[in-house]
DNA sequence: CTGTTAGCGCGTTCAC
DNA sequence: GTGAACGCGCTAACAG
């Protein structure tokens, strides 16, 4: 508002009646200095406004302070959560973070990767709209990579992902504590790696268990159409089931509301445990959903961590996994 | 990965022997260049795979090409849209967007500002998080400042915002229009001037069209659970019904929910129309639901817009209302 | 303790 | 056409 060009350093020195160098080090904490002196210049420079040009900064130490996000998934609520853990984590105080988003699109994200290398970014983080590998895009980029959510196809790059083959077992061992034998799962888009590696888990918990999954595992889309469609089959199939393990949130409500149609009790004839804890639908279900929160924002917290480490020198390879925690709701309450 | 340090444009001149003031030329298409030198620049430059050091370019101009967003709900379906929106408009060409996250704190908000102003951003975008009016913050600040969708408290201020006095009336002549003539309006939090604001245009709609609301407009909380339960008490008192306007597409589903269970048709009893037009709970709905888009792309677009145009001078005082529009689905169809 | 000097990488005068 | 010199705002050596 007020066009006033930024206040310099120099102005704030004249004003204290030093030497531009000396006004540098007693903002800058620096002992060098004595105290009167130093306080001279920190009452002039809170009295001009004067704020630091991280520009100038940057330029001189090589260094700019900032760092590239590059999604491709903004509109989906699983960029968001993990953009908020690192833009927590970052904490903009010596670290802002730049967003960018590419839809996808390998040119638009190489584009995008050459505009903040321009701008100098210390690092950059790229998030990936699925959990599938992604292609590596490291080489010939100067500065620290880390993947985030949809590790790198290169082993020697870092990535931060969800542990999926967990949460697949963890669900089975949280039904089985509820004291459900009789397991089935309906899930979404086998295309999805998620998809097929929560099942793998399922299995090799209730192998582990000494238990059988009732049918196979049915794969469809990740929508409630699919939920309530594919429930219809699997009580027509396997009426005994007494657990549904569901892909998604979204795919456990058209479960729920299928058997509530069928006149099943939830969770007293079939518990239903559903996945993403995406709040808003699992609470306001009718019987509130059991789900697995995949602790996205910690996922975003320890890609910055990851980033920052690699920024100073201490690069990381290889995948981190995140592991998955159960919100337990009423639809999975252990049968009295 | 490789550990080099950036290609200057020194070295750029150096390796096409020429000065870096024509090296400089060349690279930026200055017409006092001639052809041939140009073409060996330029060689050298992609060779070398020089990339222009944009904080070296701002320091120089006092233009740093880069804007800061704040949000204060990114967690929010609503921030989202907005902040692809401006990312879009914007480009990541010419300008790069800073992202921050006051999380409605706002002393977080001031920080993150200060951080902000200190990497020398040309300007700044505020997104609030209701669409309630906010307290300015463009005093003293020295640089452009857009309000989205929570409009500044001050008028000489910039804000883009949207019509929810339109929506109200959009989405009650769209019931009309449908053949309806017994309308309620079931929606949240009375707090939000949202609610308050298109229950207004709504009534509006109706008195200019001779019509009366069912019952008064009743407020409540943004969930499914209280779209169920209004929805009963309504049809108890007024079964005479045969359109319920909801202020959510989450309360919209609970309403359904219960007109379902109720033994009603809907369209055919009653058409229910939701608002955000929030794409996977409306398009999955038993019956998929007609919704209000808010356009809240548009809305961040122009919020950049018209930061762009305020950076290059010309600002613009007031706020901009964003119309939303109606998306047809099957829950209003027309009575046939 | 404080001031002077020398750049960081680039664009922009000006002379040549 | 081309190049030398200056300065953007700041910090890190050195001098004083």
């Amino acid at each position: 508002m007020t066009g006033d060009k930024p206040v310099t350093l120099a102005e704030v020195a004249a004003q204290a009646g030093v030497s531009i160098a000396t006004a540098s080090k007693a903002l800058n904490g620096r002992d060098q200095v004595r105290a009167s002196t130093k306080d001279r210049v920190l009452q002039s420079a809170r009295e001009l406004g004067f704020t630091p040009n991280a520009l100038a900064k940057g330029l001189l130490s090589g260094r700019s302070g900032t760092v590239g996000l590059v999604t491709h998934d903004l509109e989906g609520r699983f960029s968001i959560p993990i953009l908020m853990g690192v833009e927590d984590a970052f904490g903009a105080e010596k670290t802002s973070v730049f967003l960018t988003d590419a839809r996808g699109d390998a040119i638009r994200e190489r584009y995008q990767i050459e505009a903040l290398l321009g701008r100098r970014v210390d690092g950059i983080i790229v998030v990936g709209e699925q959990t599938n590998n992604r292609p590596s895009i490291s080489a010939g980029i100067p500065v620290p990579v880390v993947y985030a959510y949809a590790p790198s196809d290169n082993p020697a790059d870092c990535s931060v992902a969800f542990d999926n083959v967990g949460a697949g077992r963890l669900s089975v061992e949280h039904l089985i504590a509820c004291g459900r034998s009789r397991i089935a799962i309906i899930t979404g888009d086998p295309t999805y790696g998620a998809a097929q590696e929560r099942a793998i888990g399922a299995q090799r918990a209730l192998d582990e268990a000494g238990l059988k999954l009732v049918g196979e595992p049915t794969f469809g889309t990740w929508t409630e159409s699919w939920g309530r469609g594919a429930t219809r089959l699997l009580m027509a199939q396997h009426p005994e089931v007494d657990a549904i393990l569901c892909g998604s949130d979204l795919i456990a409500r058209g479960v729920l509301d299928a058997l509530r149609e069928r006149g099943l009790e939830v969770p007293g004839d079939v518990a239903v445990m559903g996945h993403d804890n995406w709040e808003v639908l699992a609470s306001g279900a009718r019987v509130p959903l059991t789900s697995v929160d995949m602790n996205l924002e910690q996922l975003g917290r320890r890609a910055a961590t990851r980033l920052a480490e690699a920024i100073a020198g201490n690069p990381h390879a290889g995948v981190d996994l995140i592991e998955g925690r159960v919100v337990t709701r009423k639809s999975t309450a252990p049968l009295d």
